[in-house]
DNA sequence: TCCATATATCATGAATAATTGATATATATA
DNA sequence: TATATATATCAATTATTCATGATATATGGA
């Protein structure tokens, strides 16, 4: 994850409908959730939400699959770990007790 | 860290010199740096700089210490980690490996 | 009080992004 | 091949964001 890519992935998420998409696959993990499913989900236009997904395969933050004429979207964690090591990069610099804290919160249940 | 102070989050880690800055700070940790030296080792003017440090301020992602004329900033690790919190919210469900990984990735050295 | 330094605010023009209606493409089925 | 469904693209309008010059505020020192 570079410096651009971050960019990208960033911008992506300080959009509602984009931030709803992605915490949706977040949540739904390796199972995906179909195009059409998301748009009822959230309640979004199809065209808007088609453009808003492209957005979000851009910035490398999902994948999709095609399966048919419906196509499956996952979130992309190997992308999302390289997003939030390249912001934590030398993070602990004098003081790693800050940065586990940072960890210990996402950790699972 | 509701939805829309996360939006103001990514919104604000969304532009080049905000990232830096941010970036910056998370590398000063507990030291912190001087609004002045942000501006002088990033190569930003001054009233630019100001700008975008009140958006970070605002997102909650830095906070500061005036002493005297001078302003100190600081990354909030605190606000941090509950925006990441928010964003892998239930990022488990059926497959916590998945959420492992991305941990793993932004443990300290 | 007067001046210098450090930082913030304001107004504006330029660039970017978001949503929408219309339409196009891809796939499945009859 | 004709039709229906699922999704993507296009063009245009509106809305948002950015950097900047000018100026204001806050603090320290003479």
């Amino acid at each position: 994850m570079d410096n651009s890519e971050t960019l990208a992935a960033f911008s992506a998420l300080s959009q509602q409908t984009r931030l709803d998409v992605f915490r949706l696959l977040v949540k739904a993990g390796a199972d995906g959730v179909l195009s059409g499913e998301i748009s009822d989900r959230l309640d979004v236009r199809q065209n808007t939400m088609s453009a808003n997904l492209t957005v979000l395969l851009n910035a490398g933050l999902v994948r999709n699959e095609r399966h048919g004429r419906t196509i499956r979207y996952f979130a992309d964690f190997e992308s999302l770990r390289g997003l939030l090591a390249f912001l934590m990069e030398d993070c602990c610099n004098g003081n790693p007790d800050i940065c586990q804290l940072v960890i210990d919160e996402i950790a699972c249940g």
